[in-house]
DNA sequence: AATGAAAATGAATATGAATTCATTTTCATT
DNA sequence: AATGAAAATGAATTCATATTCATTTTCATT
C-alpha cells in the first residue's frame, strides 16, 4: 500500500485487529475495504460520532448488517481505520527516516526533512483519521499511543544520526534539543489539525516554512 | 474573583450565559455555584461525557431536577463552565499583558513573561474546562473561540508594546515572527494538555524553560 | 447444478444517559 | 405564622443510535 493510495487491498494487517471479523470471500474483503476507505475520507469532514452505521452502510452501498458481519462493533471499526493510518504513515517513515539518509542530508537539511515528513503525514489524506485519534486521546485505549510510538522511532534514528554533527557537541544538550525541536513540530501541527483560524496554516505553505525557520532557529543554524 | 479562587461567588457575568436560569434565592445561587464549581474540578479529572447529571447532582448533594433549574440542560451547563473559566483567565490576562507593563519588562522579558503566562493559564485549576474545551473544538458552537479572542487580545498588545524594540526592525517582519511564536507557545501548551507521555511537561518547570529558551531563539536573543 | 458455508439484509430491539414533571419542600414577605 | 412564589425532588419518560437476529441471498467447491 502507497501513502496516498485507496486501491490496494488492505490485506496483511487488518486481519489481526481486534473486533475485525473474518473475510474469507473477494465479496467481503471488497466490503470491508470499502468501508475503511469511506470512514478514512469521512473523517475529513466530520466527527467519527456524526457519522451513523445506516449512513456509512448507504454509502457504500449495502446494508447496517454488513458493517456488523465485517466488524465486531462501531469502535473495531475506528481500531481499524487507525491501524490503517497508522500502517501508511510508518510506510511513509520507514521509507523516509533512516539514519543513513539523514546523515548524507547532514544536521541543517535533515531538521528541514522532519520538518516536511511530519508536515506531509498531517496533511496527508489521513488527516482525518489523526484529528479524530487527537480528539479521542483521553478515552481508554489511547487512540494517539501508536503515533507517539512511530515518533519514538523518528527520534531515535535522529538521535542517532546527528551525533557529533552539532558545533561544540555535548551529547546531552544536543538530544535534548532535539526533543523539544520534536514536541514543537507536533505540537504545532496538532494544533494545525484542530484549528482553522490561525495565521500560519497548513494550508498554504507558511506553517512548514514558519517551522523550519524556528527550529533552524533553535538548533542554531538561523544565519547560515 | 480571583485567578484560582473559587469562594467569591460567580455573580456578574453567569446571568446571562445563553440557559442558565435565573437564580433569585441566596440557595439557588448557591446550588448553582457549587455545580459549576465541582465542574470545573471535576473535569481535571475525567471527560464530561462520563460525567451524568445524577453523579453531580449527588456530589453537590441534591438532585437531578435541581441541575434542571439551573440549567436549560447539559451544554448550558458547560458554556456555565467555559464563561467562567475564560472570565478568570482575561482578568489574569488583563492583569498581566498591559503595553506599559511590557514596555517595562523590554522585549527579552516581555517574550518569557509570555510564556509564564500561558503556561500559567494552562496549569491552573481551569486546566480541565481548557482541556474539555479544545477536545470538542470541532463541536457546532466552538468552544474554544473565546480562548482564540483573548488570544488576539494578548497579541495586539504585544505588536503594540514591542514595535521597533527588536534590532534592525522591520515591522512586518517582526509582527511575524511574534505570531509565530505565539502559535507556537500555545502548540506546545495545547499538545501538553492532552498528552502525558513528553519529554517536556507542564508537570515540572521543564516545558515552561524549554518554550522560553525556544522563544528567544527564535526572536534571536539565544545568547544574550 | 447441488450443497453447505459464508455473507448480506433491514426491521425490530436494546441501551443508557438526558430530560421531564407532578408533587413536596423551602424561602421571603406581610 | 400565613401565603404565594421559587426551588428541590427523583421516579418515570424520552430519545437517538448502536446492535441483534431470523431470514434470504450469494459464494465456492464438488
Amino acid at each position: 500500500m502507497n501513502f496516498e493510495d485507496k486501491d490496494t487491498p488492505l490485506t496483511g494487517f487488518l486481519e489481526n485487529v481486534a473486533g475485525v471479523l473474518e473475510a474469507n470471500q473477494a465479496r467481503s474483503v471488497r466490503i470491508r475495504d470499502s468501508y475503511i476507505n469511506a470512514g478514512i475520507d469521512l473523517l475529513n469532514e466530520e466527527r467519527l460520532g456524526h457519522v451513523t452505521i445506516p449512513d456509512l452502510a448507504t454509502l457504500c452501498g449495502c446494508s447496517v448488517g454488513s458493517f456488523y458481519t465485517r466488524f465486531k462493533d462501531k469502535e473495531a471499526y475506528f481500531r481499524a481505520l487507525r491501524v490503517t493510518t497508522i500502517h501508511a504513515c510508518n510506510m511513509e517513515i520507514d521509507r523516509r527516516v533512516t539514519v543513513e539518509a539523514l546523515k548524507k542530508l547532514g544536521p541543517k537539511k535533515g531538521l528541514e526533512e522532519l520538518v516536511d515528513l511530519m508536515s506531509d503525514l498531517f496533511t496527508s489524506r489521513y488527516r482525518g483519521v489523526l484529528r479524530e485519534s487527537l480528539l479521542r486521546i483521553l478515552e481508554p485505549d489511547d487512540p494517539w499511543a501508536p503515533m507517539r510510538d512511530s515518533a519514538r522511532g523518528i527520534m531515535a534514528n535522529y538521535h542517532q544520526a546527528f551525533e557529533n554533527a552539532f558545533e561544540g557537541y555535548k551529547p546531552k544538550e544536543a538530544r535534548r534539543r532535539l526533543s523539544f525541536c520534536f514536541q514543537m513540530i507536533v505540537g504545532v501541527l496538532q494544533n494545525d489539525l484542530v484549528n482553522d483560524y490561525h495565521v500560519f496554516s497548513t494550508k498554504d505553505k507558511s506553517l512548514r516554512n514558519g517551522l523550519r525557520e524556528a527550529v533552524l532557529h533553535y538548533m542554531n543554524f538561523g544565519d547560515r
